[in-house]
DNA sequence: ATGACCCCCCAGGGGGGA
């Protein structure tokens, strides 16, 4: 079975696509981040025709989670709990034994704004419950937008990035404090190429260079590493006419 | 080439993303 996070950048443009994208990629569960709706207006029943089960958490404007499986998701969570956030960036829920967590996690702006302040506040109060999840959760997923390369390998040009937004020593302890609960990056348990990139920009042609950074990941629990048998970025779906800047990411587990 | 986007807000530009 497949684990899949994309950042569709506005559900509402990229719900087609999204629906097109099931079909090809039958994943088990799929976290979505960006989605850009108040739950009233979430496209609840379109997903449901595509055979899905769906729960969501979102917001006008910004932000905005959702976790889609093929069986439902139960014990779902909206946000982290005792962290208090007005923004929409977190949804999990226990999906045939596995919990999945998917997140959109904070931007930062610059290393020296406030929201780089309420980013670092954030994967603070997000590693301590994934800490708890993990005790209570054996077989566990972490995945979505992180905004975090966690390594020079994971950038197109890490000395014009040293030290920018995603790429702070600060941001990558975090990452590294992650992977210290007992979680392992997915992609990485395996030999890659190099220049994979999850998110490239809009602007200047970037993708078109092969321009970007791989911000966009899945950790899994350490009783699920020896069932991960890949994981890949599905750059195709990033040459779509009208594409989000993110691809998805997918994992492949034997069950 | 010192460029180059897209999505939201909601009606002319501004905020945010990464």
């Amino acid at each position: 079975m497949q684990l899949a996070t994309w950042n569709v950048n506005s559900l509402g443009v990229r719900l087609p696509q999204l629906l097109d994208w099931l079909k090809a990629h039958p994943v088990e569960a799929l976290v979505l981040q960006e989605t850009k709706l108040t739950d009233d207006k979430f496209p609840q029943a379109e997903i449901e025709a595509a055979g899905y089960h769906v729960v969501f958490h979102g917001q006008k404007t910004y932000n905005g989670v959702a976790l889609l499986s093929r069986s439902p998701a139960t014990d779902v969570v909206r946000n982290i709990p005792g962290f208090a956030d007005q923004q929409a960036r977190v949804i999990a829920g226990t999906v045939n034994g596995i919990r999945v967590i998917g997140g959109y996690f904070p931007n930062g702006q610059a290393p020296d704004s406030d929201k780089f302040v309420y980013k670092m506040g954030w994967l603070t109060a997000l590693r301590e419950w994934v800490r708890g999840q993990l005790a209570a959760h054996p077989e566990l997923v972490l995945m979505g937008d992180y905004n975090i390369a966690p390594d020079d390998r994971d950038v197109y040009d890490p000395v014009a990035w040293a030290g920018q937004i995603h790429c702070t020593d600060e941001e990558r302890t975090h990452f590294q404090q992650l992977l210290g609960l007992g979680l392992s990056d997915a992609f990485r348990l395996f030999d890659q190429p190099p220049k994979i990139w999850s998110w490239w920009d809009y602007r200047n042609l970037a993708f078109r260079k092969n321009q970007g950074l791989r911000i966009d990941h899945i950790l899994v629990s350490q009783a699920l590493v020896p069932s991960v048998q890949s994981c890949e970025v599905d750059k195709p779906t990033r040459k779509n006419e009208r594409p989000s800047d993110h691809a998805p990411v997918l994992v492949t587990l034997s069950r």
